[in-house]
DNA sequence: TTCCATGCAAATCCTTTGCAAAGCC
DNA sequence: GGCTTTGCAAAGGATTTGCATGGAA
């Protein structure tokens, strides 16, 4: 998505495109997988800062407008990454806290199975897959 | 697992046998995915009642001995259930919130597939989809 | 000029912690 | 009786909300 395609997008369902919105989406697109406190952290390194309010309600918006998406990783807080980057499942082992990604294709099965026994869309992006790696079994 | 064994396993351990232990996890068994607060509240429709730190400790207890797990089944509180009775995958809707519950062989070639890939061992119980189901896609 | 967006602070939700009293073994 | 567990209250982190001001269109 370009730059002016998005600041449309926005436009034509009647939002404002803002600095703060801006400096929110270079953020997560800079940090990939990010909480929202990281998120407020890196963009008030620059000038003009932004609140940890307008954080929320900013992610909240990009997330409904399909530009970013989030996941859960652990216990604590979701961290959010562009949607465009998210053609990858997380792997978090619970005993060392280490995150991998691996390839799509391996949640192939079980995409195509939900679609055919449920009708169900799998939103790829979110998932997660807790457990334990070689190392800490 | 009978009543005794588990007893037994808490003794063993070090650990107690108190009727509040006993209350929260009936209350698990008889709600299947409910959050720490509902179980407080259930457990408090009995004589005993419980207070809901309590609750917090007890469920954190049941699942180190392995006896419950727990998962994040939208953006609130996470719910609980009896590890036995874990034996499915939760499919969660984003658009209208419904839960379903699904074979677990469903998921088997990913968890495979992250032991040849990984070495990595899937707590399958804790898995969640999010997406959308045939209504509402 | 018109509304939407922001900052700020307070409120809310969920969970954890400290500590004295109660209760299991 | 000793040591674990509980209840209570307060602290804590994450997120949301109300409202007056600021700013994009």
């Amino acid at each position: 998505m370009t730059e002016t395609s998005w600041h449309e997008e926005l436009r034509a369902r009647g939002y404002r495109v803002t600095p703060q919105r801006q400096l929110v989406l270079e953020a997560v697109e800079a940090l990939e997988h990010a909480t929202p406190e990281e998120i407020c952290t890196r963009v008030r390194e620059t000038a003009r800062g932004v609140n940890i309010s307008t954080v929320y309600r900013t992610l909240e918006l990009l997330e409904e407008l399909g530009m970013v998406t989030h996941t859960h990783l652990g216990h604590g807080a979701p961290t959010y990454h562009l949607a465009s980057d998210a053609d990858h499942v997380h792997v978090v082992c619970r005993g060392c806290g280490e995150i991998s990604e691996v390839r799509p294709d391996l949640v192939q099965p079980l995409v195509d199975g939900l679609e055919a026994e449920l009708g169900f869309a799998t939103d790829v992006h979110h998932l997660t897959v807790f457990g334990r790696c070689r190392k800490c079994r």
